[in-house]
DNA sequence: TCATTAATCGCAC
DNA sequence: GTGCGATTAATGA
């Protein structure tokens, strides 16, 4: 299943709640907040909408890029895939977040996947409209400019923490990130994530982060069940890895 | 309720 | 720290 026949067969088939950007309320989203300056009327004419039901892919390795992906509601996390075919998250996205960025411009094919951790709502551009709509506005383009600087900004963080850090100081990282971007509810966090999942972002194995976690759980840091994750004390574990090398990503 | 999936634990390397 | 298998808990059909 490619993702134009994908995308193309959502269209056919479905009536179409409206999610056009006018009556948008995505406050964050880079767009919507750029709205009343994008002249060409074509760029959110031409967005396509697709709703992504939990667990369902929609960037795959190695699939030509042909446009972005901008989240309007849902969590996704973004991976490449490595030898043994073990996945290393690359990053959690949520609402207003945009996805296959690295690939708009120069890139042909996708160097990541990505995958819904809830439904989600994806608003596509395609690149053409894309690139008219930063060409003729400058602030459009500046605040993507601003999202590159701090994706960047994270990106480069966190090989550092993933070199330097120990394992207990790279899970206590991760809780923490997942903490900052979804905060939490019910006194645990607003995203619920399989062990793997922390595994993969915190670049270890699972079990490692069972281990992580149950110590952590003993020493009355945080609270588990289940998937939810609840940190008993935010500044406790930020104090932690405080001492050792650590600064906010977001 | 049963079947599947995820979380743990133990142990060898 | 890592990898594998066995056991147990949780979840969903």
């Amino acid at each position: 299943m490619t993702l134009n026949s994908n995308i193309a067969a959502k269209k056919s088939r479905k009536k179409v709640i409206d999610f056009s950007c006018v009556s948008c309320s995505n406050a964050k989203c880079l767009i919507k907040n750029n709205l009343n300056t994008i002249t060409s009327s074509v760029f959110v004419e031409n967005k396509k909408t697709l709703k992504c039901k939990k667990g369902q892919q929609f960037i795959i390795e190695g699939a030509p890029v042909n446009g972005l992906f901008f989240i309007l509601k849902g969590a996704v996390k973004v991976f490449r895939t490595g030898i043994n075919g073990r996945e290393q998250i690359v990053r959690f996205a949520k609402d207003g977040e945009i996805i296959g960025h690295r690939g708009f411009g120069t890139e042909e094919y996708y160097s990541i996947g990505a995958i819904a951790l809830q439904d989600a709502v994806l608003c596509y551009f395609s690149k053409d409209d894309l690139q008219k709509g930063l060409l003729e506005n400058p602030k459009f383009g500046y605040d993507m400019m601003l999202f590159y600087a701090n994706e960047l900004n994270r990106s480069e963080s966190k090989v550092k923490s993933i070199s330097q850090m120990t394992v207990r100081e790279r899970v206590i990282d991760t809780l923490l990130y997942i903490h900052r971007k979804f905060g939490e509810l019910n006194d645990f966090l607003n995203l619920p994530l399989s062990r793997k999942e922390y595994a993969d972002y915190a670049g270890t194995r699972e079990e490692q982060v069972i281990r992580v976690f149950s110590t952590l759980k003993k020493e009355g840091l945080i609270t588990a069940k289940g998937k939810k994750i609840g940190i008993v004390n935010v500044n406790f574990l930020k104090k932690e890895i405080d001492e050792h090398n650590y600064f906010l990503d977001l």
